[in-house]
DNA sequence: GTCTATAGCAGGATAGAC
DNA sequence: GTCTATCCTGCTATAGAC
């Protein structure tokens, strides 16, 4: 078994992290088997357990590798697009764009929260990866850059269930793509993505606001 | 192989449905195998085929016999609540409650939006059954009982987005529980529960009425 | 490092006794 | 209807040649 680190150098591993990256994310650990991996990623079936030791390994590493360091780089492009004293309403806007229209391929977009929502629903070893390196690092640095906008008279508490609403309707909207299209008879575009960004921005600029108004 | 209707006579067939729609919800329909379906139900290996066919029969079947009619209980529970002409307020916190703290236990609850969390993210065969005999009915009823709270000046659009956002929130508090207990601090007793209905309630209010402020 | 071959096992499904 | 026994397939993982 070889080792590793936060990036894999051989071009074998990295040829399996990214298609177990997006068969996971697709189809769910369980839903996919090492064969099919290793057919997509053109190598042979013993090359998992050869880089990664086992299926399980592979799988968290899929997120040490490329989950994580995608969502860092999501956080700057979020940092970096914030105007210099942001109003509530740039905040809300630039948070569900960065997550709904950001600049990376829609494709990956979908693999990254698909993968983030398994993991919401059904914790495995990976969660403790995203919450640590990820998520607690994102809501601290949020709470802080929404805390002034909202006066400083919620509770932290109410903060938190806030921010976690605005990312309920950014993750849903991704994750339920099929279920939406269906019901608002829309696919997903960049128009209806665009529609979705004002939605988000508009429902949760309101919502937020609530505690002040 | 044995046919049945929306109910299941047989009372080996009801604890195949029972155990069955409990463990695709917790794991998923991949993540369980028919041994330990049959196990947890207390008779043989072969009677998932025998009153079923075969394991993805059985997981439409629970969908048919169990799924669709507790969701129009639930369904049928958020209309007696409502008073009679309802307010914005009572519509949104009827909901939020009739989902996340209604009458029903909490495991099925759990169970039922875990079912339906799982169908949305990767439809399957049984998608097109929630979506005819459940979603699209309630849907409609809905938007009928919002449209007079918001003054009839929304698009029909915008109207089904606001609805989807405040199901997003919904589905998300209890999808990620083990998530939100982790970045909360609180794990899901009823005063959290409470609190939660408080903030969904709260928060798309604001985001509905964010169209006529 | 990559491959073939295969061990070893768990899965879904079925046949046939009772 | 229920059970046992079994088939067969597909899975993960490993051993060992190259």
């Amino acid at each position: 078994m070889a080792h590793f680190g936060t990036e894999a150098a051989d071009p074998t591993a990295e040829r399996l992290l990214k298609e177990a990256e997006a068969l996971f994310a697709k189809k769910g650990y369980e839903g996919v088997s090492v064969r099919e991996i290793t057919s997509k990623a053109r190598c042979n079936l013993a090359a998992v357990n050869y880089h990664f030791g086992n299926k399980k390994n592979l799988y968290v590493e899929v997120f040490r590798c490329r989950w994580v360091p995608r969502a860092q780089r999501l956080q700057q492009y979020f940092n970096t697009e914030l105007p210099p004293e942001p109003s509530l309403h740039d905040l809300v806007e630039t948070l569900a764009r960065a997550f709904l229209a950001g600049p990376m391929p829609d494709e990956d977009r979908c693999c990254h929260l698909q993968l983030m929502s398994r993991e919401l629903g059904q914790p495995t070893e990976a969660f403790d990866l995203v919450a640590d390196t990820v998520m607690r690092p994102f809501f601290e640095d949020l709470a802080q850059r929404f805390a002034p906008s909202l006066g400083g008279n919620q509770e932290k508490e109410s903060l938190v269930l806030n921010l976690l609403s605005v990312f309920a309707m950014v993750l849903y909207f991704n994750f339920a793509r099929e279920a939406v299209s269906r019901i608002t008879g829309r696919s997903y575009d960049e128009a209806f993505k665009t529609r979705l960004v004002k939605q988000i921005t508009a429902f949760s600029l309101q919502g937020l606001r609530g505690g002040r108004s």
